[in-house]
DNA sequence: CGTGTAAGGAATTCTGACACG
DNA sequence: CGTGTAAGGAATTCTGACACG
C-alpha cells in the first residue's frame, strides 16, 4: 500500500548543504518554513532534514518571489494544488466502490 | 559528454544521517574510509559528505566484514571491478575509433 | 513583507590517541 | 584488525530579537 519513499525524497539533507545547492540564506530557507511553503524533518538534536525535492520547491519559491509573488500567495497554490488532488483521491475511490459494488470485491 | 550526477550520486548527506541509515558508528564509516573503502567529499569546514550509493555500499561493506572479509580484501575486490570497467571503457573506444575509420565520422 | 545580522547556546563533526584483543 | 571511547576544538545549526523598508 504505502510507496517506496525514493531517494528524492528522503529528507536527509542539512541547511548548509540547501544553502550551497540552492543558492538562498539559511535565513531565506527558515523563513519560507515559517510561512508553511516547505516542511523538513528534524533530527534529534533538532536540526533540519531536507530532501532533493525539498531543494526543487525551495527554488521554484524563490523565483516566484523574485518575480514579487508574495509567500501568501504561494501558500494559497499549493492548497490548492493539495485540495485538487485530495479530490481526485476521493473521486477514484469513490468509483473504485461503485465498481466493486456492481462486479464484486476484487484484489488491486 | 557529462552524465548528469542523480540524486543517488550526490554527495550532501552528513555523517550522522549515514548513521542513522546505515546503523553503523562513526567510528565505523571513518574506518572504512581510512582503508579506501569510501570515498566522501568535504565540505568547506571540513565535514564528510556522502551520497545514496555510499550508503549502500557502506551496508554492503559491513556486511561482507561480518562474514570475517578484511578489509583488505574488500579492497581489493573494489579494486579489480574498476579494472574491469576501465578495460571495458578502453575497447569500446578502440571499437568505436575503429568504426569512424571505416566508415567516417558520425556524431553519437 | 522578506531578509540581514549579532548573540548565546546546543548539537554536530573532526582529529589523534589509547585501549582491547 | 576492527571498533569503542574520552578529549579538546572547530564548524554547524538553532531560536528569538532588532533593524530596515
Amino acid at each position: 500500500m504505502e510507496k517506496e519513499a525514493s531517494y528524492k525524497d528522503k529528507k536527509v539533507i542539512t541547511i548548509g548543504i540547501v544553502r550551497e545547492l540552492t543558492g538562498l540564506s539559511e535565513r531565506q530557507i527558515r523563513y519560507y518554513e515559517e510561512r508553511k511553503l516547505i516542511f523538513p524533518e528534524r533530527s534529534l538534536g533538532g536540526s533540519r532534514k531536507y530532501s532533493f525535492s525539498d531543494i526543487e520547491l525551495l527554488m521554484e519559491i524563490a523565483n516566484k518571489i523574485e518575480d514579487g509573488v508574495q509567500t501568501f500567495e504561494i501558500r494559497q497554490e499549493i492548497v490548492r494544488k493539495q485540495k485538487k488532488q485530495d479530490e481526485k483521491a476521493i473521486q477514484k475511490r469513490m468509483l473504485q466502490g461503485q465498481l466493486n459494488a456492481q462486479f464484486g470485491v476484487r484484489k488491486r
